[in-house]
DNA sequence: TATATGTATTATGACGAATAGTACAGTTGA
DNA sequence: TCAACTGTACTATTCGTCATAATACATATA
């Protein structure tokens, strides 16, 4: 469910933040679910209990996740972030991606077929609301 | 024309070979053309000369460009590396782009005409064929 | 020959990531 | 109360990568 990639650039503890932003973007983890404990995860991906907490603490600080010390660490109800400003980023790294397909030789109906495909299946697979 | 962001987490060599792969994808750097000498360009971006031949050295390797000693670098004309894995790898971001694209509220047909979009302002700036 | 080009090598410093270890505070239930 | 769990904080250390520095060498060309 955390699986990490440990031979990417990313340092793990950002690869695990942003899994978990994931998971709970995607529904998977509810609301005011309990997140493994810190050194729980950390022997389940056999990483420093270090690095878990940082992963913790950024979610933390970004909102997405409420710590209770003595209690364990939960899914904030609510998304604070501003989906503008992600939606740019998105936008920028789409663009990028379809500059490359086209540049690899796929046509503009591949390309669009494609999305309408990943469209669908994702449906399927997700579900917030 | 090659700009560093020095704060990118990304490693310079590293930018400047995603940077001069897109400027040759998009047919800005043209077959053949001369790239900057290594230490010209090394004191243009005021970094180590060894930094520069690193990238130019993975550009190599990946076939964007050939070397020729003594007389200097070239932009390759044909590009060879094996597309299936890169349309791989591209396919898994698009997965993942418009995965976070739906949950932040974009509609399908919102995503689809935006991939119309892109598509049809990117054919404008690049031509490779 | 002088000067340009690419290439190779070794050494070094700087920085971040991850680990190791310890300690402290709050919660819970036996 | 006490043991066992939770999060949190802190220091020290190891490790790998990046970038630099400094040479050296081979090739091409005017």
């Amino acid at each position: 469910m955390f699986d990490l990639d440990l031979r990417s650039r990313a340092p793990i503890y950002e690869q695990l933040t942003e899994k978990i932003i994931e998971l709970i973007v995607n529904g998977v983890l509810k609301p005011d679910e309990q997140l493994p404990a810190v050194r729980v995860l950390a022997a389940e991906l056999t990483v420093n209990p270090n690095t878990i907490q940082k992963a913790y603490k950024e979610l933390d600080h970004r909102g997405y996740i409420y710590s209770l010390p003595g209690k364990g660490s939960f899914v904030r109800p609510a998304i604070p972030e501003d989906h503008t400003l992600r939606l740019q980023s998105l936008e920028h790294d789409l663009k990028r991606i379809i500059a490359q397909m086209l540049y690899l030789g796929l046509s503009a109906d591949q390309i669009e077929n494609l999305v309408k495909h990943l469209i669908s299946t994702n449906k399927g697979g997700s579900s917030h609301d």
